[in-house]
DNA sequence: CCATATACTTAGTGTTGCTAGGTATATGAT
DNA sequence: ATCATATACCTAGCAACACTAAGTATATGG
């Protein structure tokens, strides 16, 4: 059901990320909202999203502020910085690459002799 | 120019588990092969493959014998299994429907309302 | 004779996602 | 009134795994 946790690893900042530049929103928000959208199968954790967040503040990719509430607990939102959308469309270019990449070595049906390209023609 | 190498964590067994699956191959090869698919991009170093090879062995999914050679120093070679095999399904049909569910959030807009797919309409 | 390529091995490091706890406010049920 | 649950944030310590950096050994070319 859920994905093997490895598999998150480098790409959860890339989410993050993204979901935080689609628009202003916060912690607890967001481990909702990723696990809409994955149907489940990414289950962010707060004890891993958080350190996600202060990582990304810290690197000056996003700014939060206290938002208080009429009801309720007061929210820390994030806002993605000129920064954070620089880093945000390297990443997405960089996963991307990386996706083509598996995909061409999945091709790949038979043994190398390093001049083909493995294009199984 | 080289990949992030969180990327590359829980892709690496498939990617191995796969170059095995077409034909038997021994641990130098295999980086040699990984780098020249990857156009240099995922640089599988040995201290990463020799335990990913010794992990796939002690689950079964491999098996390995050594090849002593005319010349040069003996190799070890590797030899997917049927068990091997049905992981290797397994490992590809996750690879995908992660790369899917990522993309999916990627391609979402608009902050959610719970209702929609993200689908942007 | 020495550098380099081939070929395998392994102890230790660093990053990062997870576990499992904590604090605090508001609401609905018993 | 009390208790469970949902909301909302925080954090110390654990575990997995890719990498660093070292080692061993054989063969070859300058």
């Amino acid at each position: 059901m859920v994905f093997n946790k490895e598999l998150l690893r480098g790409t959860l900042e890339l989410i993050v990320l993204h979901l935080i530049s689609i628009g202003d929103t916060y912690g607890y928000a967001l481990t909702g909202r990723v696990s809409e959208l994955s149907e489940g199968r990414i289950d962010l954790k707060e004890g891993t999203l958080y350190p996600i967040l202060y990582r990304l503040e810290n690197e000056g990719m996003v700014e939060s502020f206290w938002a208080t509430q009429e009801r309720g607990v007061p929210r820390k939102y994030y806002r993605i910085t000129e920064k954070g959308r620089g880093r945000l469309g390297e990443l997405r270019e960089e996963w991307s690459a990386f996706v083509e990449c598996v995909a061409k070595i999945l091709m790949c049906e038979r043994q190398g002799d390093s001049t083909d390209g493995c294009a199984n023609p």
